[in-house]
DNA sequence: CTGAAAGCGCTTACAG
DNA sequence: CTGAAAGCGCTTACAG
């Protein structure tokens, strides 16, 4: 079909039929009778006719359009809850906006503005570490009022009210430092590169209570994504060490290497535990024992979330915990 | 402000004045005074109004956004090229919106048809495998002809008129070949697991050429992902071999993993070159000596040339090659 | 310089 | 059962 797409009103003057009753007939409404209604069908086939999206989206105040905004896809964690949504959202009449704020507050707070008179429906947002940091709400609360849906995950403002997916950070790794103790491992450390974001925060105090319960000594070294190495070389250097556990994918890297470097047994003389993706894990030497979070899950489960609360309008807000789960690998 | 966002209606209400001159005042046009015009300016801002994108969009049918249509955004190579194609929309005032055909024909025959009436501009589009294996292009052609530009990158259909984005595959290989040969290994091997993928022959084509200018017999084992490892190692344990090339993610690892286990030390008995993200090349061990893409710039010159494309309108397709290069690490 | 009118492509009360 | 009219929120010729 060669040229522009064909409107109801071509399709008019072609059929000799009026537009409103053209427009029933394919929405298939029980005011038209089976005759015209077959005719319509046929005619609109023939000419491939797709209905403009943005009229529809006009007449209805609907635009079927989630805006998906995460700091980045390149993080495994997010490009795998991506495939979650994506998922999901497929297999209904929604589509997907991606954004990508690179953990910037203003691209995030520029978004919601761009996004939110008429472009999607509703969002779903993992809070970039800036906003966290300046504590600073607003952009999520005005298209709140402005009657459009957000789900959160991951990253979660507790003192927002919207829909949350977010997986038992505490727990998880209260969990997988009793693990190391069980294994008799008394000088464990954790480091990290995502102490200034909440779920890291959350890590960490799941940390120090199994610690405190086991009655050990924390050591929490805390570093940019660049000098964690350094950070743990150094340590590894003039202490005692026999445990490791890594609160993101940076420093899980970070930590192996400086223990490799260091020329102690992984896991013989240190056992490591940290967050990277299955894949990674399975390639490393040895394959890292890791604390999964299951991002599929929590992507698909943020997904449904927002469909049924655009869907349903209703203004009640779920709040679903996905568990980590430790998948034991020969680093511990 | 809370409610549902403001409309240039009740602005005019407000302001007592119509709705065409507001909208001229807001669009800056010369026929408004300046008094009128910073009177409407500052009321627009008191009420933080925000144009409805979907009517501006009916009215001018051109809707600034851009569909981005790739197989996955798990794949490294996507996930940053989805990147780059984001780094550059981002400073345009267009907008992305992103599907995932998981190398399905029907998915992303869909998705061209779902959006191409009123939803987008444009399309970006890694062509999936299904519809390579196919060589059904009709929903290519046919958003095309309904007046949207079309944009390929990385994988691309020589017979389809739009814009492209490649990498000198064939050169890339050949060179990697040749630096294998230099450092005096004969007995090279290819692994890969996307010989049914149009770069995976380009790639094997290289690698032939090199192999024969040289001399040296040709091994090309091919293989799913699952079986690549168990393929490799099969090989291994009863022939000589002195080096490998992984043409692909999972090729690349399959082989490190099958010469350690075969108790061969990279680089002295078996010198490995494979396609992994930089940041896993870094993470294994040894490190790994590499192709690289440059898949950020390879995703931001597609961007570039589909923001050209609409905005110029113009019907003559560029084609552009990103050359990769040689990262050359421990492991050869 | 300002405003009334038409129109983008639809849907949906309301008449007939 | 079919159609004319209004309207979603804008922009832009065209009048005045």
């Amino acid at each position: 079909m060669p040229g522009s797409n064909i409107t109801l009103k071509q399709l008019s003057s072609i059929l000799g039929v009026s537009i409103s009753t053209i427009s029933k007939a394919l929405n298939d409404s029980h005011e038209i009778s089976d005759v015209t209604k077959k005719r319509i069908v046929e005619m609109a086939k023939l000419h491939n006719y797709q209905p403009n999206k943005i009229a529809v989206g006009l007449k209805s105040g609907k635009t079927n359009t989630i805006a998906v905004v995460i700091p980045s896809v390149q993080n495994s964690f997010f490009a795998r809850a991506l495939y979650g949504i994506e998922s999901l959202i497929s297999e209904t009449n929604f589509n997907i906006i991606v954004c990508l704020t690179k953990e910037s507050h203003a691209k995030e707070v520029e978004t919601f503005n761009m996004l939110s008179n008429g472009v999607v429906d509703g969002f779903i947002v993992a809070v970039s570490e800036e906003t966290q940091n300046l504590q600073s709400y607003d952009h999520f609360t005005n298209v709140m009022e402005n009657g459009k849906s957000v789900v959160m995950f991951d990253r979660v403002i507790d003192s927002v009210n919207c829909g949350k997916v977010t997986t038992n950070d505490f727990t998880a790794l209260s969990e997988a430092t009793q693990t190391l103790i069980g294994s008799e491992r008394k000088h464990i450390v954790l480091l990290s590169t995502i102490h200034k974001l909440n779920v890291g925060k959350q890590r960490t105090q799941g940390y120090i209570k199994a610690m405190n319960t086991a009655g050990f000594p924390t050591v929490i070294l805390e570093s940019d994504a660049e000098h964690a190495g350094a950070v743990m070389a150094d340590y590894l250097s003039s202490n005692p060490v026999d445990g490791i556990i890594g609160l993101d994918t940076d420093a899980s890297l970070s930590a192996l290497k400086a223990v490799r470097l260091s020329g102690r047994q992984i896991p013989k003389d240190v056992a490591v535990i940290g967050y990277v993706s299955e894949r990674m894990a399975h390639n490393l030497t040895p394959e890292l024992t890791t604390i999964n979070q299951h991002s599929y899950t929590i992507g698909n489960a943020a997904a449904r979330m927002i469909v049924e609360s655009i869907r349903s309008k209703s203004k009640e807000m779920q709040q679903v915990v996905v568990s980590s789960t430790l998948s034991v690998r020969g680093s511990s």
